[in-house]
DNA sequence: CGTGAAATATAAATAGA
DNA sequence: TCTATTTATATTTCACG
């Protein structure tokens, strides 16, 4: 899918607020709402825009302790058995095999650290699981999300 | 700030489709329109919905390799300044100083493995900067984004 | 929290460059 | 083929009960 100046433009926007109406955005970047809408369309068919979502401050809703765990596993775990044994835990907001030493490394939002302590003991009881190593966050530093480079 | 669980379920509902009408919310929850605009300003004025916006998916954009990096700083290096660092590149979508050894861990999303390797270049040539140490993420297994917990 | 009405935004069809 | 305009429909918003 090709992306020109004003659909980058548009997505850039849209990060930002995806509630602009149509006409705010195509003041913003010279088209008129129908343009706009034309284009948005297009972004989700094409699969650029894979879904409209809030944005959540952990904090705010009680997500105190956050952190990330690698996973090293017994030889030959098949990426799906991670998958859908990680998937289980509502605490784990990101998980992915990775390259290195380790397996996988998940991205853990817990309420606490009994929460955290609890999902840790949780995952290393799985069978597959050799060991794990985490860290804590101890600030975040930027949280940008998977937005579009600056343009 | 007080969550009930009618807030709760409001939030499941947003976080997987914030372009829900406030009628269609209400109708899956058991309120009317106006009671559940009248919740969702106040979660957001509340700070716990921070925004509304969109999910891109990054192959569609270009974004072919995602890694993660360890940062080793020179002793005594303030958070601010890795923050100020890193968020000059806009392939770091996600960066928190961290316990262990390593001093702060980096997301990334970069076009290419060229693109990659020159963040990582340019990152390591802070004065602050004394070693990276990086992984390369091989299979996305969760995309979760920070969700409310399943209620 | 619910109702109802005015203001606003969206969506679909049509026409023009 | 892409953009602009129009019109019907739906949503948001807000004062009041």
């Amino acid at each position: 899918m090709r992306l020109d100046r004003l659909d980058e433009q548009l997505l850039a926007l849209l990060v930002a607020d995806a509630r602009r109406s149509y006409a705010d955005l195509g003041a913003r970047v010279g088209l008129t709402a129908s343009a706009v809408k034309r284009r948005v369309d297009r972004l989700r068919e094409g699969g650029a825009i894979t879904g409209f979502t809030v944005t959540l401050d952990p904090a705010a809703l009680g997500w105190t302790v956050e952190g990330y765990v690698e996973l090293y596993c017994r030889s030959s775990t098949p990426p799906e058995t991670i998958r859908a044994a990680v998937e289980q835990h509502a605490e784990v907001v990101d998980a992915s095999t990775i390259s290195g030493e380790a397996d996988a490394l998940l991205h853990i939002l817990a309420a606490d650290m009994r929460d955290f302590e609890r999902v840790l003991e949780r995952i290393g009881a799985e069978p597959f699981v050799a060991r794990t190593k985490s860290v804590l966050v101890l600030s975040p530093l930027l949280r940008r999300g998977a937005g579009p480079r600056a343009v």
